[in-house]
DNA sequence: TTATCTTCTTAACATTTATCAATGGAAAGT
DNA sequence: ACTTTCCATTGATAAATGTTAAGAAGATAA
């Protein structure tokens, strides 16, 4: 039978050529796969982010909840990890929340079985440096637009980057997401469909 | 005579408490000493980033220049890291400067010396690893500041957080800093004070 | 010292964005 | 099919923030 796991090993080589077989082995006895039906959470906020999880299938949100409004930090489309990452590095409850926008299959690989890796197979910390580096230049990037852009710029910019996730996650969540309110995206909507 | 470099040998040994003598001899050979005069650069936006840089003595401030104004990120002060890091890891040119609020001393380390670091003495990986990490949850903090919070609850974070950054700097570029114009932050300023 | 330059503050006004309220339409449940 | 809920849109109004301009305070240089 085919190897279930072949989705995540071409991620795992392609930012690290040289795991051999051995290594992919290691790793494949530390992963197990999850349902996560829709609306249902990968992880929620005050519990310990326990795993990074590799999206198989479906449409995840990463948000959190300040004064009673939710307010979305990135939206997980299949073939890319997630994780509440500073709850999973640091051992604190998440103060972010990911939950399934559709019904979901992930790829879990636990906190102790990483360190373990990380220990014992020295190549996986390669692995989570250029992790933490790209997670580190997305969010420099977010970070600039944030500050740089106006509102009607940075939804121009998810017209141009990310047009297939603008079909997929509701206008509200969108519009947190840029730092509006959904009446203030509307309007943006109207004025650039003119 | 004494190591001239035992502040930053602690640096690395708080983050991988079992580096070994042989490991610090490596990195010394790496290291050179860089003085850079107030209003000069670490580094320049549109040149590709050599350096990850130790700050010995001085103030320094990262920003980028968007439509004439200069936006700043962020505010180094001894015992820190600095870095174009998004350039230094993709080899691509600096979209952000770093330069010298008052004259500086910096530890250099080079990109080919870190690569070859990184091969020769796999344990580096993980301090590699680890920087990248504090990085992300930084930003990932700050992130979240900018998207929640209002410019004066930032502003009243700053005043607990970061007290002596406040008198180290001058207002408008605090003011780049927190997302508003000089001339709202000292309304913010006035406020508060009342 | 005086002069110059930079930074900070203040005020009036303009613009952007949020809030509140109402409506219509789409989706989901029964 | 009917009902209910959720979501997107729109308008009126309010609040927040930016812009422009001027002057005060502080630093730097001659």
């Amino acid at each position: 039978m085919g190897n279930m796991f072949e989705a995540i090993h071409g991620y795992y080589l392609n930012l690290v050529p040289h795991l051999s077989v051995t290594d992919l082995e290691a790793l494949d006895a530390c992963l197990s796969v999850r349902q996560v039906p829709k609306g249902e959470f990968i992880v929620k906020a005050g519990q310990v982010c326990q795993y990074v999880s590799f999206l198989n299938k479906g449409l995840a949100r990463l948000y959190y909840t300040f004064e009673g409004k939710d307010i979305s930090i990135g939206f997980v489309v299949p073939g890319q990890y997630t994780s509440e990452y500073e709850s999973f590095l640091t051992r604190r409850p998440a103060a972010q929340s990911i939950d399934a926008l559709t019904d979901l299959e992930v790829i879990d690989l636990g906190y102790n079985d990483m360190q373990r890796l990380y220990k014992t197979f020295p190549v996986f910390q390669e692995f989570g440096r250029k992790i933490a580096e790209m997670l580190f230049i997305y969010l420099n990037q977010r970070n600039t637009a944030l500050l740089a852009l106006t509102p009607e710029d940075r939804y121009r910019h998810m017209i141009a980057d990310q047009p297939a996730l603008l079909q997929q996650v509701p206008q509200y969540m969108l519009a947190s997401f840029m730092g509006v309110t959904p009446e203030h995206l509307s309007r943006i909507r109207k004025k650039i469909s003119r």
